[in-house]
DNA sequence: GCGGATTTGTACGTATGTATG
DNA sequence: GCATACATACGTACAAATCCG
């Protein structure tokens, strides 16, 4: 999935994957992404990197964090 | 400098001590901002929570970081 | 209401890479 | 070549809030 040899930071690698898949309806908007354990087991990254890649997705307007609940898909336009 | 027990974490804290010294001109604009580890040392805290409370600035628009130089006090509109 | 599981938040430490001076 | 400084990535631990049985 992830190239850990890319010039490309890893968080970031992780990001463009969820944001694709986003595009791609395979995240709908107002449903949770997966959890960080979720992601760093099944990337196999650590936890500091999976939550970067979300803070990214947040960041890029992709989706919002609720504390203690999870992240979700934001509701888009276009 | 910075209370352990409050509830405001230690990055937030450290970063309002930093933009407390912007407004009062004692770092002033363009001029860089004490390096990671200086903060670090001088503070107490570890690396991670000095970075956070670096970017926290930059997200307030308070600070820049230019990589491998330094971070910088961003001019400002008064 | 209680207890456990889940999930994000904070904070620590360490190591390595890369660019600058 | 060496020191500095930020960037990435790993790991660990505990706290706090939520959810569910």
């Amino acid at each position: 999935m992830l190239n850990p040899l890319s010039p490309v930071p890893l968080y970031v690698q992780l990001a463009d994957v969820l944001a694709t898949k986003i595009g791609r309806g395979e995240l709908q908007p107002l449903h949770p992404l997966p959890s960080e354990k979720h992601l760093q087991q099944e990337f196999g990254v650590a936890r500091g990197t999976a939550r970067a890649a979300v803070r990214l997705l947040r960041e890029r307007g992709l989706a919002m964090t609720v504390p203690q609940r999870g992240t979700y898909v934001t509701e888009r336009k276009s």
